[in-house]
DNA sequence: TTCCAGCCGT
DNA sequence: ACGGCTGGAA
């Protein structure tokens, strides 16, 4: 079965020549793990760049990969780190599920190592490895290896569908293969590592979202989008649902020596494996707030809605709202002017949260208590001050913005 | 202030 | 098909 393009064979077969010469003219070929990059290919460096460049920007990702490689210089060495230490690094990246798996694709890739002598020299092995999908596996094949490997990112699909006029919507599966195919069939056999830097380059400088600038574009003139005027029409996207608004009280709870409890949270969901203030969901209803209580506490009224909320609590969440409520303990709010109160705004993949500083000092033997309870249900938890949590503890954005009041 | 991009796991 | 985070741009 011959698939069709809708470019001629004469475009499809300069393709890579084009971006190539403009690659090495106007292409940028200083970017950290780029210098790194010798006549010996280094698939560490591209694995982790690849994996900290999945949902992040080159610019975002400069200082974290420095840090990572001052820290980790080889997999060995971030195979064998704590946990806690590669969320300290990763901290402020967002998408921590990333950094869980590039935890475990390091321990998976030594022993790989340690069996055959090598890293994976497969599409196939590296698409095996936690974090790695087909295109970040691609590029590995093809900048870290210098094996043949074909990559389809965001910035490629951006190229292609307006080179291409390419109309279907890209998160369909059918438009998924059919740009996957284009690439393959535009990938070089020789320098595909050099073809997906050029790419990924392109698509990142030249053919961005808004305003492109396809003056300096080695595709131009026979880019389908181009001749119609109707570049910013690519790629094709099914419109994006608004997201609704979550409200939650962030508890800073204090000892006696200014320290606060932090909860590690669960591998799941936000903020996986980081730390975190205990936090109260609340619901918000016609400009009131009721207070959220966990499974088999209410004394309140409960709103026939009000299980939507529940399973957002942790282990460690309802332990703590219910010994609070028990306790009859109520934080209060912390503003940042004296005169109302200013939930800190954060937004995240589906929904708005907004999130409410409240505080509370417990004394010495309640202190004791709810250790204990903790204790009892194997949470993770610590007693830090500000400072101690900034630098010690892999903090989500959102955790830094609220103790930064 | 609001909107938006982005790849992999489940 | 959906959830996940943040910084940058409009």
């Amino acid at each position: 079965m011959l698939t069709q393009f809708s470019q001629s064979e004469e475009s499809l077969n300069t393709f890579a020549p084009r971006l190539l010469n403009w690659f090495a003219e106007n292409g940028r070929h200083d970017l950290p793990w780029q210098q790194h990059q010798t006549d010996t290919p280094n698939p560490y460096i591209v694995w982790l760049s690849e994996v900290m460049l999945q949902q992040t920007q080159v610019t975002t990702v400069i200082p974290y990969f420095a840090r990572f490689m001052d820290t980790f210089p080889t997999v060995q060495d971030l195979a064998a780190a704590d946990w806690d230490t590669v969320a300290e690094h990763w901290a402020g990246l967002g998408y921590y599920a990333r950094a869980r798996n590039l935890h475990k694709g390091a321990k998976q890739l030594v022993e790989i190592i340690d069996e055959t002598g090598d890293f994976p020299q497969t599409l196939k092995g590296w698409e095996a490895i936690s974090g790695v999908g087909p295109s970040t596996a691609g590029a590995i094949m093809a900048m870290g290896l210098h094996r043949y490997g074909v990559i389809c990112d965001g910035n490629v699909k951006r190229v292609l569908t307006r080179w291409a006029a390419i109309d279907g919507d890209i998160t369909k599966s059918a438009t998924t293969k059919a740009l996957w195919a284009l690439a393959e069939r535009l990938t070089p056999n020789e320098n595909s590592g050099l073809f997906a830097q050029a790419m990924m380059d392109m698509g990142a400088t030249l053919c961005v979202r808004r305003n492109p600038n396809c003056q300096l574009c080695p595709l131009q003139k026979d880019c389908i989008a181009h001749a119609e005027g109707r570049e910013t029409d690519y790629p094709v996207k099914a419109k994006k649902k608004p997201k609704p608004s979550k409200f939650s009280n962030a508890l800073i709870i204090g000892n006696e020596q200014g320290e606060v409890l932090w909860l590690q949270r669960p591998d799941n969901g936000i903020w996986g494996g980081l730390w975190s203030l205990p936090l109260e969901f609340i619901e918000k209803t016609e400009g009131q707030k009721s207070r959220k209580m966990a499974t088999g506490t209410q004394k309140l009224n409960v709103r026939s809605n009000e299980k939507l909320y529940e399973t957002e609590f942790t282990t460690a969440e309802q332990i703590i709202n219910d010994w609070l409520h028990e306790n009859e303990l109520v934080a209060q709010p912390v503003s940042s002017t004296l005169l109302d109160d200013a939930p800190i705004k954060h937004s995240l993949t589906h929904f708005h949260w907004y999130l409410q500083p409240q505080r509370l000092v417990i004394d010495k033997a309640q202190v004791l208590e709810l250790n204990d309870k903790l204790n009892a249900a194997n949470i993770a938890f610590k007693w830090l001050d500000k400072q101690q949590a900034l630098d010690g503890l892999g903090l989500p954005r959102a955790m830094e913005k609220i103790i930064a009041i």
